[in-house]
DNA sequence: TTTGGGTGTCAACAGGTGTTGGCCTACAGT
DNA sequence: ACTGTAGGCCAACACCTGTTGACACCCAAA
């Protein structure tokens, strides 16, 4: 019946923390930090609060296994200097439509410290290699690549969180004609002023 | 019947009024809808938590009157179509560095709802204008405002809510000078695509 | 069958929340 | 002097929060 595999007995549980954390991501995508309740998170996933408490330890744990991911930025060695900007604009636009990771994180970084430290980490380790490949002066990197993390975060502001309609109703290919010019200047173009 | 006296009779309870929206203000701005509590403005305005719901209501009508501010955009009609997005950018600037009423505005509109509409109300007001009279065909103002916003906005969050610190330490005339052209672009330049 | 641990529910705790009503005090009008 | 009223504090309400410990169930191993 049960093929029974040696290393790994599957446990029945599986299914649960999955539901958990499924449950915990949409939460925290809709509601922020604060409004996510446990037991919201536990109804959603039909079982008990204490389940929540017994698999990941705190509200704090449960967040942060909720958005453990990366967002896979392209291999900067792979970009070419012409056309860095559309695929970086390409990336995270297929990204965010895709789950609700993102957006829980940056509803989350808005109101909560913790949050906040995560979301710098991350625009931080991930783009600033990017920049540093390919501005001019190694030492503007993080400057720029601030920009473009303003740029694409606002795009991700008005659109996911704050969603005004014609952010919303922008078509994906729209938003990329748009910005990709944008994100190519703050990395290749010469520092102004 | 109130007879309008001729100096008018400085109610004893316009300090409290005042000190109440002085500490609403930072708390909300700082610490969200859900985390600034009644009861640590009151503790901030050194009264007690009970005046603020005479005095406001409830907490709602706290927020609604701490954030009453509009961002008094320059007359449509003043700017030329050459130096638009400098005049933009530049006063949008000035305008969140002097008070973090903008602050409170952009984090609670990320948790709460009634922010969230009030953020889309105050930028599709007074920016769509400002589009329709600059862009070249009056029926793209929304999606060209959205586009301003979005830029500006990432920048209001990276630089003053997640405070990324290469975005804190650029100079005003970097912002400036980076982010003018991408909105003149937003603005003026023929929809792509 | 008995054991025992993984899985799950239930009830409760201690603390914080928005909100309310009662009571006290200062003071201007009569 | 008395009185009305506005400004202010206190204690309490009802609810919700994260978190905990005790108890029941299932099901495989001994």
């Amino acid at each position: 019946m049960m093929h029974s595999k040696p290393s790994t007995p599957p446990r029945r549980s599986e299914a649960t923390r999955k539901a958990i954390l499924d449950a915990a991501r949409e939460r925290f995508a809709t509601d922020g930090y604060d409004r996510a309740t446990i037991r919201a998170i536990a109804k959603d996933a039909s079982i008990d609060p204490s389940m929540v408490m017994r698999y990941y330890g705190n509200k704090e744990g449960l967040f942060a296994a909720a958005v453990a991911i990366d967002l896979r930025l392209p291999d900067p060695g792979s970009l070419t200097r012409e056309d860095v900007g559309r695929a970086l604009v390409t990336h995270f636009l297929s990204m965010w439509e895709r789950n609700e990771v993102l957006t829980a994180l940056l509803r989350v970084g808005v109101t909560n410290e913790a949050g906040a430290e995560r979301m710098r980490g991350i625009f931080g380790d991930q783009l600033v290699p990017v920049a540093r490949r390919m501005c001019p002066d190694p030492e503007q990197a993080p400057a720029r690549a601030a920009l473009v993390s303003a740029q694409l975060l606002g795009l991700a502001l008005t659109r996911y969180v704050l969603r005004f309609p014609p952010a919303v109703d922008l078509a994906p290919e729209e938003v990329v004609a748009w910005l990709a010019p944008t994100v190519q200047r703050y990395l290749t173009a010469p520092y102004p002023a």
